[in-house]
DNA sequence: GTACTGATTCGAGAACTGTCAACCTAGACA
DNA sequence: TGTCTAGGTTGACAGTTCTCGAATCAGTAC
């Protein structure tokens, strides 16, 4: 814990009891999970780095078997993290032919990223939506 | 995996290879380890609810006692997700007197929110800098 | 100093995650 | 059809995470 003096607005004190009300209706436990699901996605550096690779893609597009050469993991590895991001709505693919192809969902970053952006009412509030 | 004719940009086709190259510098294994134990942090759905929790207060922050009166968990596990938010710079926290509280870190939000943007370069060539 | 309250740390156990080897499926091609 | 290649699935195992009870630490009140 940080013992510098922080500026933390409106303090309770000991003496006035530690508790003040709420303001807003804070995240549903269904939301959570929902969205924890999501996070728990990108929670590992692998899959971190799929994405990114998927979205440093010109074409916003990458065949399975240039995600596997990238990494110094096997394929059935690298087969399960995209699942993970798959199963999280965060890619999507397509088979054509011999190769199957991953692009990633813009939308549900979006959501996401709207999520944690501290100017809008997203944390405090959020209603998980529209995210695939 | 989704077989609806989905409209993936500069498709690739098995008669002119698999792959195309790459446009931007894809986010490093250093910086992926540092961004995915952030996420991991919010891959869990009560972290989710406490982060909610103290966003949605007015005055920014809450008091520990308050934040395990909201959950069906013990005092130690509800300090073991604190920890975890604290170490991923996700929230700081102060004692005063009896009581301890804890408040959201913004610009370590506004760093994930603008990582994940899709209008923004971020995951495509992130630069992990003053994220906490 | 002693007792009390609030919060954290420690240790243990159950559940989950990440990884690989082996095997299976889908599509291309002769 | 048979063979080859790319990618996915399954099962097993090691490591990690989540949870709790017990113990400990920090501050207040008497």
């Amino acid at each position: 814990m940080s013992n510098q003096p922080r500026v933390a607005p409106s303090p309770g004190t000991a003496a006035s009891g530690c508790c003040t009300p709420l303001v807003g209706e804070a995240l549903t436990p269904r939301g959570a999970a929902d969205l924890a699901r999501t996070f728990k996605a990108l929670g590992d550096p692998v899959r971190l780095r799929v994405l990114s690779l998927i979205a440093a893609r010109n074409g916003g597009e990458v065949c399975v078997c240039e995600i596997t050469d990238a990494f110094d993991l096997t394929g059935p590895t690298i087969s399960y993290h995209l699942k993970q991001l798959r199963g999280a709505g965060l890619v999507d693919c397509q088979r054509r032919g011999t190769w199957v192809y991953y692009w990633i969902v813009p939308a549900k970053l979006a959501g996401l990223s709207q999520f944690l952006d501290p100017t809008s009412p997203g944390i405090a509030s959020f209603e998980p939506a529209a995210q695939g």
